[in-house]
DNA sequence: ATAACATATGAATACCTGTTCATGTGTTTG
DNA sequence: CAAACACATGAACAGGTATTCATATGTTAT
C-alpha cells in the first residue's frame, strides 16, 4: 500500500500548530491585545452599536473608532451591518465573545501582581 | 441592615470590564499576539524546556529566546525552575495552557480567510 | 581559581502600530 | 439637485517592539 502523500497532520490533535495556524493564532491575539480595540469588543459585547455610540460612548474620535472596526472586521472578529445611515456593529459569534467572557473571568482570578 | 459601602461591581458578572482588568487583558493578549512567543509556549506546553532547547528546537537565537521569555515570565504567563546549569521553563499554569489548547482548537474551525 | 557552559541583560536598530488630521464615499432628507 | 449626516480611507507622525550584537551573571567541572 502506498503510503508516500500521508498528509503531514495525522492524527496529532493540537499540541504543536503548524506554522499557518501559529501565524493565524498570533494575528489574533495581536488585535485582541489593545485596550482600544478590547473597550470596542466589549462595548459591543451584549448588542450590536453604531460607530457613532461606540465612539461617543467610549470617548475616542470617530476616525479611530473606524480604523480599528476595519481590523476587527478583517479578523472576522467583529461584524458590520447598515441600518439606514448607520451601521451597527457587533461581535462575530459566539466563538469570539465566549473567548472574551473566558478571559475576563480569568483575569478576575488572577494575582493580578506587575513585577 | 447596612447596605452602605457595597462594592461597586455589585452583581455584573462581566460584561463591561473596568479600566484596568481592560489594561490587564489586552497586555496578556499583546504577549500572546507574537509567533515566537507563541512557538515557545506550545513548545513548552506538554513539558518544561531548556532555554537551549527551545532555541536549538525552534531555530531561535539563545539571546532571542532569554529576551522573550523574561517577559512571558513577567505576565505570569511562564515560569522557570534551575536544574543545574540548565533553566527549565514552562507554562505557569493550567489555565494558561487550557486558554492556548482551546484557541488552537478554535483556530482549526474557523474558515481561515484573510481577505 | 580558571575554564567552560547556560542563561540573562543592555544598547542599538529597523520595523511596525496606534493615533490624528484632512478628505473621500455613501445615504438620507430638503 | 444640494446639503447634512454617518462612516471610511489615506498620509503622516510618535511611540513602541522584535531582533541582533556584545557582554554580564551565575553554575558546574577541572
Amino acid at each position: 500500500m502506498p503510503t508516500a502523500h500521508l498528509k503531514e497532520t495525522t492524527v496529532n490533535p493540537i499540541q504543536t500548530p503548524a506554522i499557518n495556524e501559529i501565524t493565524i493564532l498570533a494575528e489574533t491575539f495581536r488585535l485582541l491585545g489593545d485596550p482600544t480595540r478590547l473597550r470596542i469588543l466589549f462595548f459591543c459585547l451584549s448588542q450590536a452599536k453604531s460607530v457613532g455610540d461606540i465612539a461617543r460612548s467610549l470617548d475616542l474620535s470617530q476616525t479611530l473608532v473606524s480604523h480599528h472596526l476595519r481590523l476587527l472586521r478583517g479578523a472576522r472578529l467583529m461584524k458590520g451591518e447598515r441600518r439606514a445611515k448607520q451601521i451597527f456593529y457587533e461581535v462575530a459569534d459566539c466563538h469570539v465573545s465566549d473567548m472574551l467572557i473566558d478571559m475576563a473571568s480569568h483575569i478576575d482570578e488572577e494575582p493580578t501582581e506587575e513585577g
